[in-house]
DNA sequence: AAGTGGTCTAGACCACTTG
DNA sequence: AAGTGGTCTAGACCACTTG
């Protein structure tokens, strides 16, 4: 009773030509075979030796050009990624979200302000800090610019049910953010706020999170977490 | 003069169907015309109807299944990632690495190494420690955790122009890691070789990294970077 | 001029899920 | 039984780089 798996030709194609770049067998800059040689010698048609180039190309293991041949990449050191974990989606997704609202208005933006969010000075801002909980335990703190005129109900909103950064991703839509990630020392305030007692307590991760719209800032997040509570995790 | 841009075929059926699924005008679950569907409407063959669905399955749009059709995939929230940076690749490849081996033993694992190395209590180990500058400013710590039996020629080494790191990674070729980040206070021994001085200064990011070979720990380091100096930016 | 990769065709057989 | 996606074929034309 042997079990019988049908193996793509493409794949077996694939596999040959990743186990000669693997193991080192072709260097990068060597020339792999064409998609004409590999149709010959494994006996298939031009489109399936076609294939697993492809696919080597798309992984980026290959250089493909036209009129001049398929060549090996030099391995392109991959940096390692941290996943940004959200504690807010979260805590609504398991019904332990609340938030308290710590003060709330309209301002208008000094220097400081208007450089990191890329205006002018003077514009109109909402400026909002929040305590999230997990249930009654504080777990963030959160400083929040928002450009009045992108998101002009944003102090209208309730928050005790939807996160602040949640309304302004919906009324966005999905729009491109960047990421600042460093260590701080929560303040005494901030501490407070936190219930920080311990000494070891007061190194907090800072996020700053910018969502973009277009050219303009829409909002300026700073997050401050306890870095006990708030590790990151790779996944690659 | 009118430039005239040959347009893929396949490109066109595939922004087709992508327009109707970034709009929201087919949401996750709908069934999406079948590559003869597709062929006929756009009166191209099967398989060119076939690469516009198989890149859009690819990108992670779609949900195919032979027998039974392509449909929308709800999307997946993609969590926001962050690069690690490598400060000692950088300084190695801009001259400006200096490296003072602090300490560096050959140890049997208590019972703390142990769990986190997941090996058993007693085994050797060697242990290590190293300052990283920048020519003449200190800007990293590094305690590190070796298997004895994986990377036994560890002690010879000479790391004024090899980094700990980049040897284990030479010893095990490229081997999957895992990171975990958080946020410390440097501890005052810490502070004194990181020429820490200011109270701000004391927030660091300290990464743990482990190198698995097979289903062993190769090696555990634990980096201790200020957290001015080390920010993580995002790039999606 | 010969070879390369990029696109495309009109067929084919297959295992599979659906009505 | 009709339809689906997965694989594959033997051709074709194209713009391009190479000797």
């Amino acid at each position: 009773m042997e079990s019988i798996v049908k193996v793509p030709r493409f794949l077996v194609i694939k596999q040959y030509l990743e186990n000669h770049i693997n193991t080192g067998n072709w260097p990068a800059g060597t020339r792999v075979p064409s998609e004409n040689d590999l149709a010959e010698t494994f006996s298939v048609s031009r489109m399936t030796a076609r294939r697993a180039l492809a696919e080597l190309d798309r992984q980026g293991l290959l250089l493909r050009s036209p009129g001049s041949g398929s060549f090996v990449k030099k391995i392109d050191k991959k940096r390692p990624k941290i996943e940004l974990v959200d504690v807010i989606e979260d805590l609504l997704a398991a019904g332990r979200y609340r938030c308290r609202v710590l003060s709330m208005d309209a301002i208008q933006s000094d220097s400081e302000t208007a450089s990191s969010m890329e205006i002018d000075i003077g514009e109109n801002l909402f400026k909002a800090t929040f305590l999230y909980l997990d249930l009654d335990k504080p777990c963030q703190l959160e400083h929040l610019y928002v450009n009045s005129s992108l998101v002009p109900a944003f102090m209208k909103q309730n928050y005790e049910k939807i996160s602040p950064s949640s309304y302004i991703d919906w009324i966005t839509g999905d729009c491109e953010s960047d990421y600042l990630l460093n260590s701080v020392i929560a303040s005494p305030g901030e501490r407070r706020e936190l219930a920080l007692t311990g000494e070891d307590e007061q190194a907090c991760i800072k996020l700053r999170r910018r969502i973009w719209m277009g050219g303009n800032i829409v909002s300026l997040s700073v997050t401050i977490n306890p870095g006990q509570l708030y590790q990151l995790q790779s996944v690659i």
